[in-house]
DNA sequence: AACACTAAAGCAAATTTTTTGCGTTAGTGC
DNA sequence: GCACTAACGCAAAAAATTTGCTTTAGTGTT
């Protein structure tokens, strides 16, 4: 996953790895974003900052690499009984989650990486994982569930669109494009 | 527009602003990006690093502020006849231009930036007038045009999150996006 | 047209960050 | 336990950013 945790020799990633994303944390809550530097995180971290190029290049990596971490969700979507209810549940929980502070600059932060690896399709991917569980669970009960990628580009894009270009959309409105999904299937049903 | 073009005792703004804008734009072409310093561009420019820190602080204003430029169309959308087809048509060049290398490029400066101001807001408000002024021309034929804020949201967010998210949505689903939005104004009708 | 006023730009020194070479150490597979 | 490899620490060199002060160029007024 972090790329160097197989199995070769001479690997040590764990243990700098999780002092350094804890200064980067701690740091970033405890002055101005353009305050947090690399020397500042590696002292912190206790460790040298030329660890911290090496292994990351620069802070926008280190930084993107953080909000993965936290983008990654600590639980599953919650079960509200209805396949409908169980999306708007997931999506009122994700915006409010991608709006606020620290969302937003996870949202930035792994956007503005994109150095070459696609670090930013991970993320969309993991949004997308929430998604295949919801249709799953629906699948289970016999109900009907959009296409993911539909939700993807008719429910998430727009919210994502709207926090990064600074007009957040508020919650009645993506009610509104959910129920255009569901419509649509239950037209064809 | 600049801030500081203002009609205010000692602005110099116009010169500098536009040799170190072309200065960018050259550097940029010759090289890879993150060799791109502004130590070089203030030699290419035949300014002083400082005035370049001064007034833009970071090498991401400056980019923002260079690409925000691009953004900006240097002619009003292509009159096809017809309301959908102008949609259509200025979809798929708008989604072309912005799928491109240099698009994205743009899209990333602009939304890395947002230091403090709405720099990423202005640049969404470039889309939305362009949208306006086709919404204007159908109401002038006397012909339906969805509502603008569900064409950023149904149709312009999608294509925007999926370049972002490095997997480019292809013409065809757009399309379908854009003949969701008629239907339903259809149906109103 | 000259004058006063203000903000931007030049210059250079001080500071900080980033890069780099090399020796050391810790994890892996045999 | 042994050999091997990559990550890390350390320190010097290079590059970048910041900052105080001076000079220069626009603006508005008389």
């Amino acid at each position: 996953m972090t790329a160097k945790t197989q199995t070769r020799p001479g690997g040590r990633s764990a243990r700098v790895q999780a002092s350094v994303h804890a200064a980067v944390e701690k740091l970033q809550h405890a002055m101005p974003r353009d305050a947090v530097t690399i020397p500042a995180i590696a002292e912190e971290a206790g460790v040298t900052p030329s660890t911290i190029y090496r292994r990351w290049g620069d802070l926008r990596e280190l930084f993107a690499d953080v909000a993965i971490q936290r983008l990654r969700p600590d639980s599953p979507p919650a079960d509200t009984g209805g396949a409908r209810s169980d999306l708007e549940a997931w999506t009122d929980q994700y915006a409010e989650e991608m709006a606020s502070g620290p969302g937003r600059k996870m949202i930035q932060d792994v956007l503005i990486s994109q150095g070459e690896d696609g670090k930013a399709s991970a993320c969309c991917d993991i949004t997308r994982a929430q998604l295949e569980l919801l249709a799953e669970r629906a699948r289970g009960r016999g109900e009907a569930f959009p296409c993911v990628d539909d939700v993807l580009d008719q429910v998430v894009a727009p919210i994502i669109y709207r926090i990064l270009y600074d007009q957040p959309l508020d919650e009645s409105r993506w009610r509104r494009f959910i129920a255009r999904l569901f419509e649509e299937i239950a037209d064809k049903g």
